[in-house]
DNA sequence: TCAAGTGTGTCAAACGGTTGATACACAATA
DNA sequence: TATTGTGTATCAACCGTTTGACACACTTGA
């Protein structure tokens, strides 16, 4: 690879003049503007980004700490992540924490010695007192943590349609799955909001829980199908996220009960399986293009200093009709 | 952040001195060792990574370029792309080409003066000779370009299970979908394997084609809706990819054709949104890990200088008995 | 007594850039 | 004529780390 010498060389000026060139700074006589140009061209130089970014300290890279890319909700995310951080001059570097936490403390360290200039945190392993000598621009997604801006949905809301929307089409036994109530996130006021809704309407409802940050379908369908036995009367399901209501719609099957007639069901996420799925599942949708947007942005402006306090971004939830319930 | 100066100072010693504890080389006295490990501990040193990597010209992080992380198939490569090398000391930065031939190119410039130590290119859009002086370590995913290792499926083989797989369950009229034609890549032996063996069997069967790089799916929808309308008699479906069969088995659904009995379908890739559909797809799996694991292995062995010849590394695949197919 | 080894640690250059200080030539102004 | 300003380009220090060359103090053995 040429280096900013070779060109230098090239060109008969010196190294400073070739820099102050590229960094359009201090004065250069147009003609050996243009020949630097015409080197660096003709040389196929590129500046060397490592050296720029031990001598101006930014690194212009931001770290993304997730628990698995491979989940359509954070691989979607990323998508919109990298897309907002390369408009604004950002790379990503990209950590499958894989619930692990002792990896994900591996992670945090390995970015902060990458020089990354920020991270954005979205799992959920590590104890929450770790984050605060951090010393180093974050942004977490779904997880509070006290003096740590957080971007996520309106959980609440979400909750609330969902659970008012079986009760509107006459359900009467309706159920709720949750992820794991050891985990305190924005999450669980789906939850809340469903025990809320469903108590005040004096309608039977029954919560389960899914065992600690499970997330393999065959598990979810154990657990759906015990949930049947338990509660055949259920003829409502509101699922904290979508795979679980294509279990719950794949048990359904199984045991011959016909969605939406004899059992409706939301999920909540609006991720693609949820999308593509036949029947297509009625689900709370997060805007996750604009989460991502946001994160970075709230990122990006924590990198700069502009913004220096922590705050909470709750973004809207969309309800989307699928067919997994009954048209209104 | 503290830098070896601030450990050199406050454990007495030089900076080479630490140095030469961190790599262990030289002769160190053992009470030394003990104190600038202590000091280091005690300061929560890092080692500054953009400095080592600028001095050994070594990075150790790698590119990956895809055109979508949203994309199932490419988020579970990245889950396990990030998972090898990681295992290997690498950091992953990651890269949504998006279809955009000029992003691409960008991409890679970018990756480049980033100092990335190689690359993975799972894009299709820059043509074959713009790689030609890269100059930089590649291997391809599912892309044959002369001169670079490239990974993939055996899709040849694929193709055929597939195929026969419908013939074997007594479709009449079967049908296959692919992607653009004049995209040459090695996916196109699955189009190839159905021609030969739908040709052979002397079953009507007719191929259908996808608009370029179309991975929407409303617009598989569409084009699968036109293709019943206008052969109506097809009973067996072999998609190029699974969310092209989950469209089928929705339309299906709409136009009340019955899966397995009245059409059956398989699709290609074994990504998440097959496995968790109801009815479950049938498809043809690529062995996602093992392409991401041999993609980043033969990456490393470039890298490294050990291996010099490319070559083409064909995983093969398995058939997934999923409901979309009768039982044989 | 002195050369040769050995254990310990320092100096300074290098990696590839950036930038404040400075030099120089020339023109304009006091 | 001396001073100031301006356009141009260079010098050298610096970012944080690594490493070859070297210095020093102690043995050790001839």
């Amino acid at each position: 690879m040429a280096s900013i010498h070779d060109v230098a060389r090239e060109a008969n000026v010196s190294v400073t003049t070739v820099s102050r060139v590229m960094n359009n700074r201090g004065y250069i006589s147009e003609a050996t503007r243009k020949k630097v140009f015409a080197v660096m061209d003709q040389l196929n130089y590129r500046p060397n980004e490592v050296a720029r970014s031990l001598f101006r300290k930014k690194s212009n890279v931001i770290g993304v700490i997730i628990p698995d890319v491979s989940f359509s909700f954070f691989a979607e995310y990323v998508r919109y992540v990298e897309e907002e951080a390369y408009a604004n001059g950002y790379k990503v570097m990209i950590c499958n924490a894989l619930d692990d936490g002792q990896k994900e403390r591996e992670y945090i360290r390995m970015l902060r010695s990458s020089q990354v200039d920020g991270i954005i945190l979205g799992s959920h392993t590590m104890d929450i007192h770790e984050f605060e000598n951090l010393q180093l621009p974050v942004v977490t997604l779904d997880r509070t943590v006290p003096g740590v801006t957080c971007v996520t949905s309106d959980n609440d809301a979400g909750g609330r349609i969902a659970t008012q929307a079986l009760l509107d089409r006459g359900c009467q036994h309706i159920a709720h799955i949750r992820g794991p109530i050891e985990l305190e996130t924005p999450a669980n006021r789906r939850s809340d909001a469903f025990a809320e809704v469903a108590g005040a309407s004096g309608v039977k409802h029954t919560i389960l829980e899914t065992s600690n940050n499970e997330f393999v379908f065959n598990a979810y369908l154990k657990l759906v199908e015990k949930m049947f036995q338990e509660h055949p009367s259920i003829d409502g399901v509101f699922a904290s996220n979508d795979l679980l209501a294509l279990a719950v719609l794949r048990v359904a099957k199984m045991i011959g009960k016909h969605v939406p007639e004899q059992l409706q069901i939301i999920g909540f996420d609006g991720v693609h399986e949820a999308t593509v799925s036949t029947p297509q599942m009625a689900t709370i949708s997060q805007d996750i293009p604009l989460m991502a947007k946001e994160s970075v942005q709230q990122l990006l402006s924590i990198i700069s200093e502009e913004s220096t306090e922590a705050i909470k971004i709750v973004l809207p939830v969309q309800f989307i009709h699928g067919e997994t319930i009954l048209p209104k």
